[in-house]
Order: C-alpha cells, then structure tokens, then sequence
DNA sequence: AAAATAGTGTCTCTGAGACACTATATA
DNA sequence: TATATAGTGTCTCAGAGACACTATTTT
C-alpha cells in the first residue's frame, strides 16, 4: 500500500477498542489424506485407496475428548493463510502440500470460549507426511479416518462436521474441474490409477470409455501428456497389471469449463 | 451444536483476552450491477450494458477522500454473512439479489486503525436499487464506475482494489459456470440478451454458434426453457429487434461440469 | 492354457462449426 | 424496397458410447 504523510496521520481521538472486538480468529485445517493399502492377491493389482481425514483428539475444554479439526490462532503479525500455512508444518513437518482456503464460520455461539470467528481450509497431503507427525509428537492423539467415518459416526467439537462436509463437497468439485488430482498421484502415473484417485474421491464418477476418451480427444489433450525417455520413447510401468500401461502426467494446463459452450 | 452439563462448563480460570485479538472484522461487499442505457438509434436495439462497481467515498480517516467498498464491522450477535446481508440491505434498502462469499483478506497493515480482517462478498443488485440508495442518503458521496475504469484508474482504500479484482475473476467464472447470468436479467429473456450479458461480463467469451448451440444440444436443454403461455403456444418479444425473438428462462438445473467428461 | 489388465477396431449417432439461406418486422 | 435481427438447412467432421476384439504378461 502506497500512502502520503498527511492521511497516515492516526488522529489522536481514534480508539480501536471502541467497539466489542472478536477474541481470536483461528485457521483449522482439513487435512485430507489418500491412503495406498496394497492388497495381498495372486496377481499384480492397484492398492485399495480410501480418502482420510485427519483430526486431532482435544485435551481441555471446552469439547475434550471430541475430535477437532486442526487449527491454531492467527497471529497478528501474519496472514490468516500464513497461520494455515505455519499450522500444516507443524502438522506434518513438511512445508508442501496442496493448501486452499475455504470458508469462515463465524456462527454467533460456535465456540464457548467466546467470539471466535474461524477460517477453514483443506490440505491435500501425502499419507507419510502424517505418519511422520504421529510419530514426532505422541503427547497428541492424532487420528485418520475416513471421511464417512468421520462426518457420520465421530463426535466432532465445535462445528467442524459442517466444516468437513463443506470441504468434502469443494474437495469433489475440485476433482472434477481442475487438475488436483496431482496431488494424490506420483509425478508418473497410469490411466487406471488416474481413474481409481478420481472415483475414491467422488464415487458417483463413472466413465467407461475412460482411457479412450482422454487419448483420443482433443480437448483433453492438454491436461494429460504421455511420458517419453530421452529418445523420445514411450515409457510404462507394469507395476500395478500384467501388461504394462502408459505412463502418464499432467501438463500445466488449466482447462477453463463454461457451460454455455 | 449439542452439549452435555459436563463439558459445558467454563473452566474459572480460563480468560479469553490472553492473547492479542483483533480489531476488528468487517463484511466489505463489491456490489456489481449491470447497467442498461438505451440506445437513439434509428431501430430497435438492444441497449448497451456495462459491469459496474458501487463504491463509497471515504469522509474520515484513513484513506479520507478515496473510494472504498461499501462495508461494515461484523457483531458479536451475527455470523459475518448476516453482517454482509445487513449492509447489502443498508445500501440498496432492498433484501434481495444475489451475496457470495468471495473470501478473507488479512495482510498484517492493511488497514492502519489496527488488525483488522477483512471478509469479501460480492453482490449483484439491479441498478434501480443503488438509485434509490442514492437518492435516500445523500450524506454520503457513492460512485458508480466501470470495472475496468474502478481498476485501473480509481484511488482505492485499503486493499480494495485487490479485492475488486479477485471479485471480478470470481465473477466471471461464475458467470461460465453457473447461472448467475440470470441475476441481470428479466425473469424472460431473449437469447441476444443472455448472450449480451455473457459477453459485457466476459468479454473474451465468443460463440458464432449461440442460438444454435443453446437450443439444440442435449446437454444444455438442461438449463434453459422456452417460455410459454397457458394453451402452450410459445412467447417472443420484438422489444429489441425487428423480427420477434423466442422467449427463455432459466430451469433451477446447476449443471455439473467435469475436465473428464 | 487360463487369467488379468491394457488397449484397439469399428459401428452408430449426436452435436460442433461454418456459411449460406429464409423469415419477420420496420424505416 | 432496403435493412436489421431471428432463426434454419445442410454439409462436414470430431467425438461419445457400446461392445467385441486383440495384445501383453503372469500364473
């Protein structure tokens, strides 16, 4: 912000305690997770993957003993997405991550402690980014659940559920319009592991000409990119199938959706 | 929220003004409107439209004599959506039209009284609602600027004018993506004027093929519907044109856009 | 050979894009 | 009659959807 000398001038009348002001502007964190269990088979498989959350088991009042979302007060000399930002470090250790805002609940009566007016995000992190926090910090019960788990049968403090629902439904909309499906995928990754990230994430998600249609059209051209070697060749992975598939990654591309064409 | 005795309880020694708390956290809303001036044309024309952004002019200290959003400080009885709905119906004297949330703005200093943060909506108003605005309360010197003009020319307070820009990208995909064009527009319109509204709003917006597409394809007979009178037979206007044009309005369909489909 | 997953051939039908054409009303 | 806007005819080509088929590798 640029400003002259004579409006910088606080007048010496103003007081900022005039008014009844809130008593903390916290950031929580919705930090989803999606967990890779291999399955024990006779042949190759892809691993059964399952969204989490992670929530963190309260101490003291008010609400100890329920289930919160992380979070912790803004200070004031930082931004409320530096606040998000310092509190997922501090939650995994590492400064990565996919992290968006989004929302504020300020429900009047929301937090017994008083006026708190909380600003919500959701983190898209790596299953051992949170192993890793487990295992630095014992003196906290730290726990991931399943997002069905943990919007209908948890105890949840304050008005987190609300604040998981939300994020589920923007985490749901999200996959489906934008690219963050990098973020729970190697930099390399197959057609049928896009395919599974996507339908673990929005199970509604059906599309049975999948690989067809993302191949052979050209308006999903720009978002996938086949992985070459050096020479220029193909690459793919059997890791997961009997018959390799195509490696593939995302391009930089943001695809721009209208309904109107 | 559902509390047994026990955990409601506030500890005696638990105070709520340990730490620093903010300021003060205000709801600002960038009101749009879409304004309609006739054109003195030889025929009948669609009017000309143009996006415009209402803002007040600053009387006090800071940022006196430079334009602001319209806003005002959340209370401790309110959710920060109540306090944006007040001030909307404060400004417009009207409870109706179209308030979002578009998000926080924290950056320590920006704004000198203290730390202070900010909550963004934006609204979409008729024009004859900030008319009577104007004429009600003339105490106050309110401005109505094109959003470019607002932009780039305008001194703004605060940081209003990234809030104004993050306000007009919002709004221009909304406008792509959902329905909210039918916030400017009658209950019935003409294909040439929802194609008006598109393009005052998203300029870069082209489809040679609009008439066609919108009533042809399947996947967008979903959001808009002929209108008809009570025997059935279909409704036009020769409002704007020679010829009269078929009649539409908008069905509550939300169509559900995905980068995989 | 059987099984499992990856990927293709091919057919049908919808719809996008282009552009010239017709329709309706007004100056 | 000229003009302005609304809307259609028609052709071409891309691509969606379905389903059977082939390809590759492991058991």
């Amino acid at each position: 912000m640029i400003m002259n000398e004579e409006e910088e001038k606080q007048p010496k009348n103003y007081n900022t305690q005039k008014y009844r002001t809130p008593d903390g502007v916290p950031a929580d964190i919705v930090m989803f997770t999606l967990t890779k269990r291999e399955r024990k088979t006779v042949t190759k498989t892809l691993p059964i993957r399952e969204l989490k959350v992670m929530l963190i088991r309260r101490r003291s009042w008010p609400f100890a003993g329920k289930w919160a979302l992380p979070g912790g007060f803004c200070r004031e000399s930082e931004s409320i997405y530096d606040a998000a930002k310092r509190e997922l470090k501090e939650e995994t250790g590492v400064d990565g991550g996919h992290l968006e805002y989004l929302g504020v609940y300020s429900q009047p009566g929301r937090d017994p402690r008083g006026w708190i007016i909380s600003n919500a995000f959701f983190a898209l992190v790596e299953e051992w980014m949170l192993e890793q926090r487990q295992a630095a910090d014992d003196a906290e019960e730290v726990g991931l659940f399943g997002i069905h788990e943990a919007l209908e049968q948890l105890e949840l403090a304050f008005d987190h559920r609300e604040i998981i629902r939300d994020a589920y439904i923007k985490i749901q909309q999200k996959m489906l319009q934008t690219t963050i499906a990098k973020q729970f995928l190697p930099k390399h990754f197959t057609l049928s592991e896009l395919y599974q990230v996507i339908q673990t994430v929005v199970p509604e998600f059906k599309e049975p000409n999948f690989i067809r249609k993302i191949t052979s059209t050209q308006s999903r051209q720009g978002i996938l990119e086949e992985v070459r070697d050096e020479t220029g060749k193909k690459l793919s992975s059997n890791q997961y199938s009997q018959r390799s598939a195509q490696l593939y990654m995302f391009t930089d591309d943001v695809p721009l959706l209208s309904i109107y064409t």
